[in-house]
DNA sequence: TTTACTGTATCACATTTCTAATACACTGTA
DNA sequence: TACAGTGTATTAGAAATGTGATACAGTAAA
């Protein structure tokens, strides 16, 4: 995986796993990869790893069987909420960057239809 | 000015002025604050400033006066194509962003009309 | 019970970022 | 020239992040 060097490596992975389980990728109950092998397919420490997990766990989006995994909650309510919050935070980082940027509200979406051709 | 933790102070501060100086309130050929004016109003130190500063002077958008100040870059053409890239990011980043999160470009448009509403 | 797989904890170390204090160098003006 | 305002450089230290190695602890299955 290719990580920005300005955000944090244990944040990129958090928003790589949030990613993959609001997508329906890791379904509800579905155990994930362990810290060691999510180690190596990041080509990350296994510190890392954990710091990422344990916080997922604190989220709830997660749950640890220890000694046997982690898993992604069954909450399915929980779920979506995550995900339109996911949603919500980067409309609201769009939006306020296109208007620092000097673009209002109404040429938001001219040039956005023009990017997305 | 409110600092995000996850992010380098000293780039943000970088985004701060780049912003400014697209949208117009600095303008071409003006004297920006002195390193230490700006160390103040950002409650930061000189050192940190120093490091945007310097950069984005690399980066043409400003040149440094020793012992009279940093002052925007004249060159008009460079500031339209600045711009249109800072643009060009926050799309690519947010139409990136919404992909991984399952939306589709043709559900984006939808979604921001709602959220702009 | 043993083994192999899990997560967890700890330690030492390097790097990046930021602060803080100080000094130096250049410029315009009185 | 002297001074006040600029940018620049250096040094020391703290905190956050990440690596690497090692050990400990729980679980399932042979």
């Amino acid at each position: 995986m290719e990580f920005k060097d300005n955000i944090p490596i244990y944040l990129q992975i958090k928003q790589y796993l949030y990613r993959q389980i609001v997508t329906g990728e890791l379904k509800p109950g579905q155990k994930i990869p362990s810290v060691r092998e999510l180690a190596v397919q990041l080509t990350v420490n296994v510190n890392t790893v954990q710091r990422a997990l344990q916080q997922m766990n604190v989220e709830g989006i997660l749950y640890t069987k220890r000694g046997e995994g982690n898993f992604v909650t069954e909450d399915t309510d929980l779920l979506e909420k995550t995900k339109q919050e996911l949603i919500d935070d980067e409309l609201n980082k769009f939006v306020q960057s296109m208007n620092d940027l000097g673009v209002s509200n109404d040429q938001i979406h001219d040039i956005l239809s023009a990017y997305l051709k």
